[in-house]
Parts: C-alpha cells; structure tokens; sequence
RNA sequence: GGAGCGUUGGUCAAGGGGUUAAGACACCUCCCUUUCACGGAGGAAUCACGGGUUCGAUUCCCGUACGCUCUACCA
C-alpha cells in the first residue's frame, strides 16, 4: 500500500490571495480528500523584506470561506509544527552546511554589488544575463575560487555569505510531472542558485526541500512558474539523500488575463473591472482596497466551481459541481496543460446558476446581510424567503437582491417618472385613483383578487391592460424591472400597494 | 539571447487515425413575457503553419511560427 497522501499549500504572506492561488488550494484540498490524505498550509515568510502585515490571517479566512480547511496549519498546529517557515529558519542550516561538506554547495561572500557588477561585465548580445554558474563561479568570490585558508579567514571575520548550490555539468535531470509527462533539464543551464540567504533564512528552493521532506508531503502541486526551478529541487532531493521520499510533482497552468497574453494580476482585475482577489484584500501599507468575489456577491459554492473547471473538466458535459462531486471526479489526467483565460462572464455565470439553485432556505442569510449593509434591518420577516424565491432567478451576484428586492420592504427612493410621462394621460391617473379606491375596499388580498379587480377596472374605463401594467409597476418598484408587477402588490400589502400608487399620481400630476 | 512548457470557435473546452468536430460562456435571431430576467428553439464561429507516416490526419512523428514562464540573497 502506498504512504498516506499528504499536500500542502504553501502561500508567501504577502498580499491578497488572488484566484490561482485558491484555484491550488483547490486542486490539493481535492487531491487530498479524493485520497483520505492530509492537506497541509504551510507560510513561506522567509522574505522579511516582502512580509505584509494581516496577509496570513488573510490567507486562512480565505480558505475558510471557501470551505478548504488546512488539516493541519500555523492556526490549527499539527504533528509537524511549526508550520511558518520563519520559525523553522534554525532547522534549515544543517542541511546547507551538509551539502556544503559534500562539495554540492559552497560559501559565497559576493555583495550585491559585486553581483551586479558581474552581470555588467559579461553580459553579451548572446548572453543578455549571465548566470552564477559553472563557467563563472570560479571568478567569484567563493569558497571554490578562494582557496582553503582564504576562506577560513574571512568566515572567522565575520564577513557575510550566502550558500549556493553547485550545479554540476552537462548532467540530464528528468522527472515525471503528474500532468506534463516526462520533462528534462539540462543542469547546466541552471545557475548555482542562493540556499541560505546572508541574513540565515533559506530560499524557496531550500526551505520547499526540506519542509516537504520533514512534513512528509507525498504530492507537490504548484502553479507552472516553478517549472524552471524543478532541477534545482531534484538535486537537492538527491544530494540530501531523500530521493526516495521525493513527492510527485504536478505544474499546475497558468490562470491568463482575459485579454492578450500573460499570467493574471490584480492589475487586470483594476483595469478591467473585476475581482482578481477571493476576498477584500487592504492593504496596509497605502490603506488601498481591492474589492474580493466575497464582497461583490459570490457564493463561495461558486467560486469554487468555476475555479475547477478552469483548466479541469470531468469529461463529461457537466460544468455544475458541489465540493463533494469534484472531490469525487476530480482526476489529474483531465488537467489541461495550457493556461486558460479568465472570463469573468462566465465567472458570473456560475454565480447566477447556483443563486438559482440555492432554495430560498439557503440564501436566506446571506441575502440578509446584503439588506443590512445597505442599512436596512429586516426584522423576523416571513416574507423574506417569498421574495428570495420571486426574485433569485434574476440576481445574478447576491449584492443584485438589493436592486431586485429591496421594494419589497421598503418604498423605492426614487420613481423612474421619465418611464411613464410621455403616454400619461388624464384617463390613466382617473384609472389609478379609482383602482386605489376600490383596492382600498378589496378584503380578500390575493394576486388573483387583485389581478380580477385591476383588469375588471380597465376593461370599465376601457384601456388596455399593457398600457397600465407598466406605470403600475414603477409606482411600486421604481424602475422597469422586478417579477409580475401583482405578485409585488400581493406581497407589500394593501396599505402599501395604495401609499405608492397616490405617491406616483401625485409625481405624475 | 537561452531553456522549459504550451497551442481545437472571441473565451472555457470534449474528442481523438475515417465524426455533420460535443457542450458551456459571450454574441445574433425568434418564441414566451406588454418590465427586467428565467426558460425554450435556432444561428454564426474552431483543429496555428509546413513537411512526413498512412488508403486516410485535427488526432502520430519532425520541423517552423506564435505565446507564456523562468533566467534575483522573490516566492
């Protein structure tokens, strides 16, 4: 039997979580449930320089509003703890130093300066960025170009350094990615690559090594990007000695800006007009908002769904899942290679399919909360879930309820007059104001009711039912929109009905 | 520049040696509805290019083009 299934997640705190990161949130959470396994998060915060304030905290509400709950994480602790990167920064230096005794790494005292001074120098048409690596470390300032004694003395000094790996030459590195196949490297085309940074923390390419190694990860799912550094991780698996151990890896595609070329960035989300972000992301160092799809009425049910279709399919026609189907379906060899593009239209789409979906019972709390935030306070209101069920077919983002069922509860603010003006007439406001008198009389409150009297009324006074239906629907609701224009008068009541309808007549008169 | 990865309608995509090349979003037309939607019917639109292999290639192979990613003491 194989070892227990074990993922991780392993986001850097530094800002927002935009979709591709929930998209492998997703895509390990289902790995992991399919298998009975583990799904670890795990922060990579060993860039001080980059460390955003609140990003963390961030990160696990947003994966609680997702429903992909870490087994096993900094907030939740586990057998493997710690589980922030900052704090394991003591286990990381043996490992290097290990590696350096085997002669796979080495001691580097170059500045920062002096690095950008060798990029200078042998830049060349050919060779636009040179790389730290075998043909030019040993005119480096290394402990393989210095010299035994020389190396000792300025350790003894104090001097800062960094490890680097020693890529060897000309070596073929291969291993087979879980979606891509067979993929091979030449190693030396891969520059000898900074371990242990100057300030003692390890790079992404140690600290992933060891931590997937110490946590037992057994499957590595991350976004396309890392392709290149695979080589790098390779190695270190081999000369560490844990080969064997190695998780399997699968590169995730790229999420793509909608239009042109390129990966997704919350700039495009700016520029285009939509979310890029799972939830409202500020941040704190210019106190900027970036609107998430939480916030801008997105069931987290949808959100999830149309992130794993996004470069998944089931094979079948269906694009509708709940968790527990993609836990189920989800397969590997149905992940598509290439990036895909964003569509923030069919992201919505999949909003409006589950709103509709949804019973009125389930949307219930929700749509509450968008009525509070626009400052309307719904006491126990029974006819709250029969306007949910009026209405959801067309509130495509759960913030729509408020546009589509706010007059319900309260009158509309302002009354779309230019809508009925040009065929009003004399005749009509004598309809209304009739209509109004024999409502107020009418005992059984019913759409049937109501409907009987409004159309016996116009049949009297001789006009068509059309011409009617439309003043009496902005009287009611404001604007040309909302469902069967009876129905709402039905539900706000007698009283209502008639306040809006000589509030109208007195706008039009 | 180099390397790696990728390429089926505008977008997401199924498929895979012989098919009228699914379906969805968006778009257009019509029906339903004298609001807006939902719903229903229909339409337009795709295998990047060139060589092979083959009786036959969108599918397999090789090139080319194009795109993306990486090429930091960032992840």
């Amino acid at each position: 039997m194989d070892k227990k299934v074990r993922v991780r997640f392993a986001p850097s705190p530094t800002g927002g979580l935009h979709l591709g990161g929930v998209r492998t949130v997703l895509y390990n959470y289902l790995f992991a449930k399919q298998h009975n396994g583990t799904f670890v998060l795990r922060i990579e915060d060993t860039d001080q320089t980059r460390f955003v304030e609140g990003a963390e905290e961030y990160i696990q509400e947003c994966l609680t509003w997702c429903g992909l709950v870490p087994d096993e994480s900094p907030l939740h602790g586990g057998p493997y703890a710690p589980y922030r990167q900052s704090e394991r920064k003591d286990m990381y230096r043996q490992y290097a130093e290990q590696l350096v005794k085997q002669g796979n790494a080495y001691y580097a005292f170059d500045t920062p300066q002096e690095l950008e001074e060798m990029r200078v120098k042998f830049k060349t048409e050919e060779n636009p960025s040179p790389q730290y690596g075998h043909t030019i470390r040993e005119k480096m300032r290394n402990s393989l170009s210095l010299g035994q004694a020389e190396v000792g003395r300025l350790l003894g000094e104090g001097l800062p350094y960094v490890i680097r790996i020693k890529m060897p030459e000309n070596e073929t590195l291969t291993f087979t990615d879980m979606i891509r196949g067979e993929v091979s490297f030449n190693s030396s085309l891969t520059d000898d690559k900074v371990l242990l940074k100057a300030d003692g923390m390890p790079t992404y390419h140690l600290a992933v090594v060891v931590d997937d190694y110490l946590m037992k990860i057994t499957h590595a799912f991350r976004g396309e990007e890392w392709l290149p550094s695979a080589p790098v991780h390779i190695l270190l698996w081999k000369y560490l000695g844990w080969i064997n151990e190695m998780p399997q890896w699968a590169h995730l595609p790229l999420i793509l800006k909608p239009d042109g070329h390129g990966k997704l960035s919350k700039r495009d989300g700016d520029r285009l007009g939509f979310p890029v972000f799972a939830m409202n992301w500020k941040d704190p160092k210019n106190a900027e908002l970036t609107t998430g799809f939480r916030e801008l009425g997105f069931l987290p049910e949808a959100f999830i769904n149309l992130l794993a279709v996004l470069g998944w399919n089931d094979g079948t026609e269906q694009e509708l899942f709940t968790i527990e189907e993609l836990i189920e379906r989800f397969s590997l060899d149905h992940v598509h290679k290439g990036g895909a593009k964003f569509s923030y239209d069919k992201a919505k789409w999949f909003n409006h399919e589950w709103i509709k979906r949804y019973k009125a019972e389930g949307l219930r709390q929700k749509v509450k909360e968008v009525f509070t935030g626009n400052g309307l306070e719904l006491k126990e209101d029974e006819n709250l879930d029969k306007v949910i069920e009026l209405v959801k077919d067309r509130c495509t983002l759960l913030t729509d309820f408020w546009q589509q069922g706010s007059f319900f509860f309260v009158a509309p603010a302002t009354i779309d007059v230019a809508s009925i003006k040009p065929k009003w007439n004399d005749d009509k406001a004598m309809f209304f104001d009739i209509l109004a008198e024999k409502l107020t009389v009418l005992e059984d409150w019913t759409a049937e009711a109501i409907e009987t009297l409004f159309k016996e009324t116009a049949a009297e006074k001789n006009i068509k039912m059309g011409e009617l239906q439309l003043p009496f629907r902005i009287m009611l609701v404001g604007g040309k929109f909302g469902p069967a224009v009876i129905d709402i008068a039905a539900l706000i009541g007698k009283e209502e009905t008639i306040k809006r309808i000589r509030t109208g007549l007195k706008l039009l008169s």
